[in-house]
DNA sequence: CCGAATCCGGTTGGATACTG
DNA sequence: CAGTATCCAACCGGATTCGG
């Protein structure tokens, strides 16, 4: 069987980052933590996002009650996204490891570094 | 382009999620998190994971310096894999993850199950 | 303007066999 | 015991095109 296994284990942890570890996940999640937006508007906002995977990185949040999708009325039907409370509350602890992130970045590229310049792994 | 972009944004929670969000290694650090542990030690408790996957895992994690890599020198040769300091920071900062992943699962679930029952989806 | 459907190249990762 | 090398199937995701 190739590429990710997929199985549904009951694991939480696997549920969060089947949604976590795709990083288009995040990014949408940290631009609509600023407030809602439109398809379109998180599509230039996001920049390097196809259509593609905004649309099914999209689907995916609004499954998972992350996001709501609300369907304007206007005469061309605009569609706004939002952050729901769990979202919000994702959002706060991804917070956390972005933190981390941040704090240990350095650290982390020296030592990468570091390690790629080892002989003993060519 | 196929795949995961693999573009290196200096953005560093990418950074962190290319490693967060491998299952493998949060799988491995949380089971190192109990204590030191050799290859095939993780290999079967790991459970799932191939060997392969298990020492392409673990030489990622050292390389970002947030496990340790111990050869013994006994008879048969025994390598001893440990968190680092770092690695255990990580682990503080996962756990967060996983203890909103272990709140909010129930939630989740009834939410997935519900968009799955709209026949608007299809 | 929002999104679905199709196509398809590239990468991921499992199985297996082999080395020190 | 602790890995590495090769092979190959499955999946991901970008580009494009069409529908509502």
């Amino acid at each position: 069987m190739g590429a990710r296994r997929k199985l549904d284990y009951d694991c939480p942890i696997r549920d969060v980052l089947d949604r976590v570890g795709d990083a288009w996940s995040v990014l949408t999640i940290l631009e609509l933590s600023k407030g809602p937006c439109r398809f379109n508007a998180l599509r230039r906002v996001i920049d390097g996002i196809s259509q593609r995977m905004l649309a099914v990185t999209l689907r995916h949040l609004e499954r998972d009650g992350l996001i709501s999708r609300r369907v304007l009325p206007t005469a061309p039907p605009q569609v706004e996204y939002a952050l729901t409370d769990r979202g919000q509350s994702l959002h706060a602890a991804i917070g956390q490891l972005n933190g981390w992130a941040v704090e240990h970045q350095p650290g982390i590229r020296a030592d990468r570094a570091e390690y790629d310049a080892r002989p003993d792994v060519a």
